[in-house]
DNA sequence: TATTGTTATACTCTATAACTATA
DNA sequence: TATAGTTATAGAGTATAACAATA
């Protein structure tokens, strides 16, 4: 379990950067021609992940998405002020418990999304443009045993993670 | 937990999200656990990639060093500036070109060096251990065809660039 | 004039903690 | 008292641009 075995005859290739190096030097990469996409339609990256949540499940609080997202509820308040400062997001007051907020997307937020969708297709296109089909699926495959071995949320990117 | 009859997740492991995206995911993981283990060592991520450059080859320029990196020459100013109070690195006056200075590691710069190499090897079975050895070669070779097409430098983290 | 490095400044992102309104 | 959300503030990280020293 612990550091470099060098036995077993093979070690021809020298790995000139390490697995997780390259992890995170391709990850870091696609994160950032990910944000010069959605940037054209007018958000931030960390918008679409809460544009995303608030669509999949509309009326959530703000709560439910700094508990889930794992960042500070302030944190929460600045980026729907943003969105709604943009129109793709309403606050909309709950009668029964006037504490909280429903969130929901408007029209715009929807098209917004729509977007957002086709522009993940292109993105992804564009990022596996090396590996042919069972290529993709192969690191699809392998890329999310690591996700679920290191307890990574579904869909939640560890950038909004404090 | 608040209310949700909505219909409850029962996600479908198939492709919930693509490959880019568990790319980024994975990656900015990766890189996160990586920067826990070198903060041991009392060094931040971005130091990590400007002592193995000064190890690599020793004398290099601040100049040569922002290039490479693709980053601006303040910056290599600001990160050198911390290395040197730690005393990790040493400014060195070229006599024949007083205008540059030659970086050189110190002694205990070194062995900074040499304990990021252990932590590398750590961290690399950490990231790793959800695949065996071939699963891991497989993962490596399809990054490497991703990190060539895409044009990343090889050993320099994005997180740098501009 | 050009190059290397530095300083001064400002901007972005994000967290902490105190606060308001409601329950 | 407890909860949802907000505001005020501060710190880290990084870029831009003006600057000094040297060539």
């Amino acid at each position: 379990m612990t550091s470099q075995e060098h036995g077993n005859g093979t070690a021809p290739r020298s790995r000139p950067r390490g697995t997780a190096f390259l992890l995170a030097q391709v990850g870091a990469h696609a994160a950032a021609r990910f944000a010069e996409r959605v940037g054209v339609l007018g958000v931030a990256p960390s918008d679409v992940g809460l544009l995303r949540m608030i669509s999949t499940r509309p009326g959530r609080s703000q709560q439910s998405l700094a508990e889930e997202l794992g960042v500070v509820p302030s944190r929460v308040v600045t980026l729907v002020d943003g969105l709604e400062r943009k129109g793709l997001v309403e606050r909309r007051r709950n009668p029964r418990d006037r504490r909280n907020y429903a969130l929901h997307l408007t029209e715009e937020g929807s098209r917004v999304m729509a977007g957002m969708r086709e522009v993940g297709a292109a993105h992804e296109d564009d990022i596996c443009a090396a590996l042919d089909e069972p290529q993709r699926e192969q690191l699809a495959a392998l890329l999310e045993a690591v996700a679920v071995q290191q307890g990574l949320t579904e869909g939640v990117h560890p950038g909004y993670r404090r």
